[in-house]
This record gives C-alpha cells, sequence and structure tokens, in this order.
RNA sequence: GGUCCCAUGGUCCAGUGGUUAAGAUGUCUCGUUUACACCGAGAAGGUCGGAGGUUCGAAUCCUCCUGGGACCACCA
C-alpha cells in the first residue's frame, strides 16, 4: 500500500495509520549494518512475555524507546533496537498446564516441554504486531542470524550463551552447591515459586504448652501454632528487651513428651507482645527459622519429608501427614495435661496456589553464584552509569547495600534453560562441558561431551576421556536455571558477545538500558553483576528508568482488580499517534506514574487533525526558493527565530530522555502561537489578493509558513513519526532519513516576549470586534499598534483590517 | 514491619523561598472569520492532602499524620 496523501483525507485515523504501519514493518528499512555502523547507539529493551497481551505499561515504555530511538538516528547514531521475546519460565508452563490440561507431574519430561513449545507457537508473533502497529522502529521484525534481529530468550542460540557464561563461572569456582530453603507443595511434590503461593487467612490454633525448665523445674509456657513440629526445636528464645525471662538466659528448657533439652536464649526474632514472648526454634516451621538456624549455625531437624508426611524425627507422629500430626499431637499434649491454653488466631497461611495444599518449608541443595564478595565492584561500576531520573539510582544502591546472600541461580523446573553439568554417581565429581553449544543433560541417556572438564570441589582435576574416570557413570544436571540467569546477560546477547568479538568490543558497553523501576533489584543489578563478571566493565552508559502506567485511579492495573486497559481497543479506536502523544504530554514517565485516561488520549487526535489543517492551508501555497534570514521580514523572521530556540531546546531534553517538556511547548507552539496567531497575522500577506504587499514580502510568508510547519514536523517526529512522515512525505521530503534540523542563530533575543505582545494584542482586537459584534474581517476604527510592536505594524493592520 | 517515591481547580500537569499559582483537558456562555465545529472568543472553577515548625516571607525547607504506589521482609 502507497503512503496516503493529505489530499486524500479529511481527519486523521486508525486505517490510515494502517497502511503506513504494515508497510513499515514488511520494509525492514531500520536494519543494521555492523560494518558501516560508526558512532553506535544501543537499546537493550526488556523482551515482552509472549504468553499474555501486551499490556499497556509495555505498550507505552516501548513509545517512549521508539522516541528514544529515532531521535537518536536524527542524531547520526546507527541505532541498535532489537525486539526481544521473553519465553523462558514458569508463566509458560502455568499456560501450558491451563490451556491442554496437562501436569508436568504426570507425563514425561519431555511431552510437558512439548506442549510448552505447542502453547508459544500459537502465540508468539502476536505481541511483534502489536508494536508494529504502534510504530515501533525495532531494527528488524524478523528473526535471523543479523545484528537486531527479532530473538527468543528460549531459541538455542540464547539458552547455549547462559550456559556457555555459567560454564566460565563454574570452572572459576564461583558457583557452589549450598541448601536453600525452598516452597514445597506437598501434594504436587515439587518445589513452587513465591508467586505460586497464595496466602490465605486461615484460623488455626495457637496452641500454649506447658514445658520445664532443667534444674529448676520451674513451668514455662510457650505457643505454637506448628506443635507438630516440637521434636525439631532446636533452641528456645525471648527478645533480649523482655525483661520476664532474662533470668533463664543460658539455662535449658526441656521438650515436653521427647525429653530432649535446648538452650534459652535471648534473640531479637522473639516479639515481646507476642504468645508469651517464648519462641521455640523448629526447622522448617517458616523462613525466619531457616534464617536463625544459618545465623547460630545449629543443624536443622527436619521432621517433614517430601512426601508431606512426618519422620522419623517426629517420634510417635511418623507416617501421619503435617495436619493429621498436629491434631494428634494437640490431643497427646492435652491428655497429659501439657496445654495451658488453646486460642483461635487467624493465622496468614501459605497456600499452594495450583493444589490447594499447604506450603512446607524444606531445605534442598542449590546452587548459588557467588556475588557478596563482589558487592563493592558492582557499586563501583554502578557509579559509572548515568542514570535517568538521577535519583533512580538510589533503588539501586539500595539494594545492593541490602544484598547479604550469594545469588540462588538453579530452579526444579522445566521450561527454562537445563543446568550444564553432569554428575557422579558417587556424587563427588562433576563434568563440565565446553562452553558453545547448547545443551540438555536431564535428557534420558545424555553423557558428558567430549572434552568436558571434570572438577573435583571446585578444581579442576582432569579431562573426561582422562583414564582415571574411565568407569565412572555420569548423571545428568536435571536442574535448570533461575530465568534471570538468562535475561541478565540480553545485552551481552544482543551485542553478539562470543559469536562476532570484533563487534563486540566496538559496541560494548551497551548505550541504554531502559526498564522499570520495579525490577531494578533484578534485572539491572543482576545485568550489572553479570556484565561485570564477563567483562569487568559497566554494561550500560545510560540507564532510563520508569515508573508505571496506572488506572484512572491511580491503581496498579492488575487482573484481579479488573481495571486493565487494553492497548489494543485503544489502538483501534484512536490509533498509535494519537496514544503516543498523549504518553508524551500526559507526564514524565521517568518521574512519575501516568494515569491512562481514554478521555485525554482522544482529546490528541484533535491535535492530529490540527496538524492536518494547517498543513492543508499552507500546502495550498508554492514554497518560494531560498531567503536569506536578513531578507525576510520582521514579523517572518521572529517566528522563525523562535522556532530554532525549540529546537535547540528539545535537542537538549531529548538527549537527557526527557520528552515531556518539548512535547508539551511543540504542542503550544502549534496551536497557540503557529495556527492560532502566525497564521492569522500573515494570511493576508500570503494570498496578498489585494496587492498591498510586495511581491517579496508576499513571498516571505510563503517561505516561512513552509519552513514553520517543516520544522515543527521535523522535531515532533521521534513522538509522532507517522503523520509527519506523511505530511513530509508529500512535500518531497523523506522524513524517516532526515537529520535533526540545526538551530540557526536568532536575530531577536527573546523571540518569545515580542510573540507574547503579538498574542495579546490580536486577543485585545478580536475582543473588541466581538463586543462591537462585528465580524472579524470588517474594518475597526480607534486602535492603534503599540510601540514596542512597531516592527510589525504592517501585518498587525492588514491582519485586523485597522483603520487609522 | 523496613526502605523509597508521589499528593497543586472535575481530570492531567508546571511551578524547588519573593507581588494576583502558569497551562492543558473537561464544563458553561457567546460567535461563525477564503486550513480546521476535532473551530474561534470569553467565563466559572484552587483554604496547593492535613497539622505543626523554620523564615520578614512557604505550594516550595523541616517534623508528624493521612491517602496512593514500588520493592523487600514477616506474621512463633
Amino acid at each position: 500500500m502507497p503512503m496516503p496523501k493529505l489530499s486524500d483525507i479529511k481527519n486523521w485515523s486508525p486505517e490510515i495509520e494502517k497502511a503506513i504501519t504494515e508497510e513499515w514493518k514488511k520494509a525492514e528499512m531500520w536494519r543494521f549494518d555492523s560494518k558501516k555502523a560508526r558512532k553506535i547507539y544501543s537499546i537493550d529493551t526488556p523482551p515482552p512475555y509472549v504468553n499474555a497481551p501486551i499490556h499497556m505499561g509495555q505498550a507505552i515504555t516501548c513509545c517512549y524507546m521508539d522516541f528514544f530511538a529515532r531521535y537518536r538516528r536524527m542524531k547520526g547514531y546507527d541505532v541498535l533496537f532489537p525486539l526481544g521475546l521473553d519465553r523462558n519460565g514458569l508463566p509458560i508452563e502455568v499456560g501450558a498446564e491451563k490451556k491442554y490440561n496437562v501436569s508436568p507431574f504426570k507425563i514425561t519430561r519431555e511431552e510437558f516441554l512439548k506442549y510448552c513449545e505447542k502453547l508459544l507457537n500459537e502465540t508468539s508473533m502476536e505481541s511483534a504486531d502489536t508494536f508494529a502497529k504502534l510504530g515501533i522502529s525495532f531494527t528488524s521484525y524478523k528473526e535471523g542470524k543479523h545484528i537486531g534481529a527479532v530473538y527468543k530468550t528460549d531459541s538455542p542460540e540464547y539458552r547455549s550463551l547462559t550456559q556457555a557464561t555459567f560454564i566460565e563461572l563454574y570452572k572459576k569456582g564461583l558457583v557452589y552447591e549450598a541448601s536453600r530453603i525452598s516452597n514445597w507443595d506437598p501434594k504436587l511434590r515439587t518445589t513452587i515459586a513465591d508467586s505460586e503461593i497464595d496466602y490465605k487467612d486461615i484460623e488455626s490454633s495457637f496452641v500454649h504448652v506447658r514445658w520445664k525448665v532443667r534444674g529448676t523445674g520451674e513451668e514455662i509456657i510457650i505457643a505454637t501454632t506448628r506443635p507438630e513440629l516440637i521434636s525439631t526445636c532446636s533452641a528456645v528464645i525471648y527478645n533480649p528487651e523482655d525483661k520476664r525471662y532474662e533470668r533463664l538466659s543460658g539455662k535449658h528448657a526441656i521438650i515436653p513428651l521427647f525429653g530432649r533439652e535446648v538452650l534459652i536464649m535471648a534473640h531479637p526474632y522473639a516479639k515481646i507482645d507476642k504468645g508469651t514472648g517464648l519462641v521455640m526454634m523448629c526447622a522448617g516451621g517458616d523462613l525466619t527459622d531457616v534464617q536463625f538456624h544459618r545465623e547460630m549455625k545449629f543443624t536443622p531437624i527436619i521432621a517433614v519429608s517430601i512426601d508431606g508426611t512426618m519422620n522419623e524425627k517426629a517420634g510417635f507422629l511418623k507416617g501421619l501427614k503435617v495436619k493429621e500430626a498436629r491434631q494428634k499431637i494437640i490431643d497427646k499434649l492435652k491428655e497429659e495435661g501439657l496445654v495451658a491454653r488453646e486460642e483461635r488466631i487467624i493465622h496468614r497461611t501459605p497456600m499452594s496456589e495450583r493444589s490447594g495444599a499447604e506450603i512446607e518449608f524444606i531445605e534442598m541443595p542449590e546452587l548459588y553464584l557467588k556475588q557478596v564478595e563482589f558487592k563493592d565492584e558492582v557499586r563501583k561500576i554502578a557509579g559509572k552509569i548515568n542514570f535517568y531520573p538521577e535519583e533512580s539510582k538510589e533503588i539501586l544502591d539500595k539494594w545492593i547495600d541490602s544484598v547479604s546472600i550469594d545469588w540462588p541461580i538453579s530452579r526444579r523446573r522445566f521450561y527454562a534453560t537445563p543446568i550444564p553439568l553432569w554428575i557422579s554417581d558417587d556424587g563427588k565429581l562433576t563434568a563440565v562441558p565446553p562452553a558453545g553449544d547448547y545443551y540438555e543433560p536431564w535428557k534420558k541417556g545424555s553423557k558428558p561431551p567430549a572434552g568436558s572438564e571434570v572438577m573435583k570441589e571446585g578444581k579442576i582435576i582432569g579431562k573426561i576421556n582422562d583414564k582415571q574416570f574411565s568407569g565412572i557413570k555420569w548423571s545428568g544436571e536435571t536442574r535448570v536455571f533461575d530465568t534471570w540467569m538468562d535475561s541478565s546477560i540480553s545485552e551481552l546477547f544482543i551485542l553478539k558477545y562470543n559469536e562476532n568479538k570484533e563487534f563486540f568490543k566496538k559496541a560494548y558497553p551497551a548505550t541504554l538500558r531502559p526498564q522499570g523501576k520495579e525490577i531494578v533489584r533484578t534485572w539491572l543489578y543482576y545485568t550489572l553483576l553479570r556484565g561485570w563478571l564477563e567483562t569487568k566493565k559497566p554494561a550500560f552508559k545510560d540507564v532510563w528508568i520508569h515508573q508505571h502506567i496506572v488506572d484512572e485511579k491511580g491503581m496498579k492495573m492488575s487482573k484481579r482488580l479488573g481495571n486493565v486497559v487494553d492497548p489494543q481497543g485503544l489502538l483501534r479506536e484512536y490509533g498509535a499517534e494519537a496514544i503516543r502523544l498523549w504518553s508524551a504530554i500526559e507526564g514524565d514517565l521517568s518521574r512519575g506514574d501516568l494515569k491512562c485516561s481514554r478521555e485525554r488520549i482522544k482529546a490528541e487526535m484533535k491535535t492530529l487533525n490540527k496538524i492536518l489543517n494547517v498543513s492543508r492551508f499552507i500546502m495550498q501555497f508554492e514554497k518560494s526558493g531560498k531567503f536569506a534570514h536578513d531578507n525576510l521580514t520582521n514579523t517572518d523572521r521572529l517566528f522563525i527565530d523562535y522556532v530554532n530556540e525549540l529546537t535547540s531546546f528539545c535537542d537538549e531534553s531529548y538527549d537527557k530522555y526527557d520528552f515531556y517538556n518539548p512535547a508539551i511547548k511543540l504542542r503550544n507552539f502549534l496551536w497557540e502561537i503557529f495556527a492560532s496567531h502566525y497564521v492569522e497575522i500573515v494570511k493576508a500577506r500570503a494570498y496578498n489578493q489585494e496587492g498591498k504587499f510586495s511581491k517579496g514580502e508576499s513571498e516571505s510568508a510563503r517561505y516561512t509558513l513552509h519552513y514553520l510547519l517543516e520544522r515543527f514536523l521535523a522535531l515532533i517526529y521521534p513522538i509522532m513519526p507517522q503523520i509527519t512522515t506523511m505530511i513530509m512525505n508529500d512535500k518531497g521530503i523523506d522524513l524517516l532519513r532526515a537529520e535533526y534540523p540545526r538551530a540557526e542563530k536568532m536575530k531577536n533575543k527573546e523571540p518569545l516576549k515580542d510573540i507574547i505582545n503579538i498574542m495579546t494584542f490580536n486577543s485585545v482586537v478580536w475582543k473588541k470586534k466581538q463586543e462591537k459584534g462585528i465580524s472579524l474581517r470588517e474594518p475597526l476604527d480607534g486602535i492603534e499598534v503599540p510601540k514596542e510592536l512597531e516592527k510589525y505594524e504592517k501585518d498587525l493592520i492588514a491582519c485586523h483590517n485597522l483603520r487609522l
């Protein structure tokens, strides 16, 4: 479809956009040529999750990124602006389970992954299509080998880079295995992610149990919601401020029914006003318990086995399910007269979203990537990055300060990057494959590939083919990576780390990381950590942090609240240009949330039509050749000076990722300064039907009308690429490849001052005519042009038909 | 519970110590002028979230409170 023409349309509409954006999507006009590229500007875009349709937040933030990309192209940069699609992880698994009614625990892993892939194949390109409709100028809308191609985080290429970087870290001894508390779903027999936990307020029994103190025989009362874990107790604590129990410090308490003795000690975890102020610390009761055990270096006693039943550590409760055990021990304690009181309390209980089972916290071995020892280094490189807005760096700094444990990177899931390791049957040796290929060790019959290195306790001790390892049976690692292991190398991937060393060297660090404030502690932090581990450099030159798109009441959009605004609907109704302009005009997304209002988006459609109408008016005049600045009339020079001032202002603001202030000024220029006043003042001179003006004066007006229009369109082009390109196309100018306009030297130092005076004068005259009830064309007596506007007198007299 | 961000006419937003708080949008009234009714002119609408404090002077600086948001943690 050809580009629509101004003369063919009356109003701007989403239908017109369709012709343009479809053409753009097909044309691949923003392809990146690494050989020609000199000034590289790369944007490490956040890959949207493909499973759900693009939501308003992604749509708007992507528009902002497109503002940045289009502006930088105008400034002569070779812009690398790739579209990534995030396809790893839990939401895909959950989606497949729901859609096909399958469970990864009932069918084989291979089968389950096929369902995940099936789901992905059905949904994958929908989001790309929405971006195309928004007019986003991604480097490419096609997959492939070229730089800037659409990439998928679950592709073998991407996953093999995740694995390659991991392999190097592993060989350097930066990865180790240690126990970690997992959310265990005893019904599904699997660990589940935090996001799969529903917290429900459930009434439960808060049992006050009588304990004895060794030696003195004194009775103490401890309240608990988990009496079935009493046998695993490793200490009894009270708050250090709690005077009531000071005297017990260092003494031992005797566990009721079990008779084992545990130390009584002060610890801040205990709250004075909760229960009796005494707490029994058990393993697996909750996450606090676990931290406590770590801190005290106590060995936790685990009494709940992975099928959700009690084991031998629970003594007579062995074999019972947790809930049964709880009831049984309460009964037993009552029988023995050990229950002082039983209270019913509402207890916030973690439940599995899918099975409805109560979550148990159990310890399992997981892989950790060292990060605590690199905190200072990450802080240092973060200091070299420009943050927009500056204050957003604080979120990162605060997070780095609070990092206290290493990064657990393994997960017991399925649709994710497999961990590329093989373990010897005695569990003491690890085979590490050579970096570069994509490995799936979990598959049946997989073996460590030739060239694998064998490691023991973090040190390389030989090659897989060495005689000493000939008899060993290797089994493939079944765990996968935390998806942030993939996401945290996005900038390495798009800049072709390991693949095109020459280009990478030229392009790294990436220029810009645009992202939301809520993932600073994950995406940004992990990327900086991983980038530093690979290159010892900051991963980015600039970081732009944005806030949120919220609903009309200022609440975060969520499915649960039912307040999600669908960008597809808005696109159909108002089109991309209105949405884009609204998003720039409404506020600065890097400084505050943007409230999504249909009414206000709709209102911007008026601006689009204003642009069309002004353009139509101007296009009826021939543009007369070049005019030296000095040969223009005073009025024309004044407005040209102003638009040049605006040119510098927009340039400086755009450079700092501020599109809000320029958008406001440009909009104001269009409506107030240009359309309502300049055009009105020079109309008579441009037409010059009565021959009041010289040919030169008339041509000066026509030249200036075109000049102002072209400049305005060029300045607002990054925000509204479609309407501007279309009009400029009619004028024979290709805005898509145009340079950013150069601000010319100004004659008037403060053009706005005179302009405001002119605007005020016009208002006075218009008001007067209205009062007198005469039409605006009719002559008016008794009004003089004020002295300070003498320079513009001729135009003003003609415009208002003043009779002196 | 911790850390951080935000609060200005119905709605959005500017204003970071100095006369009467800028503008947009919406509302109402009047008008139709060789691009435009998705138009033009005009009007109404604010105790700058609340309470203290600093200052000659506070929307602006400080403290507390209220409401909204983000992330983290937690409920024996």
